[in-house]
DNA sequence: CTACCGATTATCT
DNA sequence: GATAATCGGTAGT
C-alpha cells in the first residue's frame, strides 16, 4: 500500500490570487520526467510566491485584457501558466481566481528542494545547493520547465507537473514584489520564514 | 512591419 | 551596484 498523495484540489485556487499565494507556501512542487532508466521525480517545497491579477493591478500580464499570450490566465483555475521573460527565462505561474473578466495567477519565485537534487545540479550547471532554485528562472531551468508546459493542470496526478499537499507554512512575511515598474506598492510577495538552513 | 522592453540571471566591479 | 545577454509579445505605424 502506498502512502496517499493527494494534489492540491482545484477548488483551492478559487480564491483572490493573494490568498493562493499565501496557501502555496509549504506546498510540494512536483516535476516528473520521462527517461530510459525510468521517471525521474524532482520536488521541492514552494517557500516564496507573488500574486497577480484582480481588477487592478497593473504589474499583471492579464491587466490589458485577453491576448494569446495570457490566455491561460483567463482559464481554468488550477492550471500552469509558463512564460518566456527577457528572451532567455521563463517564468512558473499557477492560475488563480480566473474567470472570462478578471485573470489572475501566482508566480513561483523560489522552492526548496527535496528530491532530484543531482539532477537539478546538472541542470542548472551549478553545484550550490541555495542557488539552484532560488529565482523564478532559476526554477524553470532546475525542473526543465519551458512554455510546452503552458496549460497543464496541476491538480492531476497523472501530470508531470504537479503541486502536492506538503507542510505547513507557520509564519509568512508579505514584502514588495520584484522586477515591476508598475504596482510597485502592493506587498504582493510572500515568503515562507522559517529556520532553514540551507547545506553548501 | 518595426520598435520597444520585460513578473531575470550571471558576471563583472 | 551595474550591466549585458536575448527574443517574442504587444502596440503602434
Amino acid at each position: 500500500m502506498q502512502p496517499r498523495i493527494t494534489c492540491v484540489p482545484r477548488d483551492y485556487y478559487n480564491f483572490d490570487t493573494n490568498i493562493v499565494a499565501k496557501g502555496l507556501l509549504g506546498k510540494m512542487l512536483v516535476r516528473v520526467l520521462r527517461s530510459s532508466v525510468g521517471p525521474i521525480r524532482l520536488a521541492g517545497i514552494i517557500t516564496e510566491t507573488e500574486a497577480y491579477g484582480g481588477y487592478e493591478d497593473p504589474a499583471s500580464h492579464a491587466f490589458r485584457g485577453l491576448t494569446p499570450r495570457n490566455s491561460i490566465m483567463f482559464g481554468q483555475r488550477g492550471f500552469c501558466y509558463v512564460y518566456l521573460i527577457y528572451g532567455m527565462y521563463h517564468c512558473l505561474n499557477v492560475v488563480a481566481y480566473a474567470n472570462k473578466k478578471v485573470a489572475g495567477a501566482v508566480l513561483i519565485r523560489s522552492i526548496y528542494l527535496i528530491e532530484g537534487i543531482k539532477t537539478m545540479k546538472i541542470f542548472r550547471k551549478s553545484s550550490r545547493f541555495k542557488d539552484l532554485t532560488n529565482g523564478p528562472g532559476k526554477i524553470c531551468i532546475a525542473l526543465m520547465i519551458d512554455r510546452t508546459l503552458n496549460g497543464i493542470d496541476f491538480t492531476d496526478s497523472q501530470s508531470c507537473l504537479r503541486i502536492e499537499d506538503g507542510i505547513k507554512a507557520y509564519r509568512i512575511k508579505a514584502n514588495k514584489r520584484v522586477g515591476i515598474t508598475f504596482g510597485t506598492e502592493l506587498n504582493w510577495r510572500y515568503l515562507m520564514v522559517g529556520d532553514i538552513d540551507y547545506p553548501t
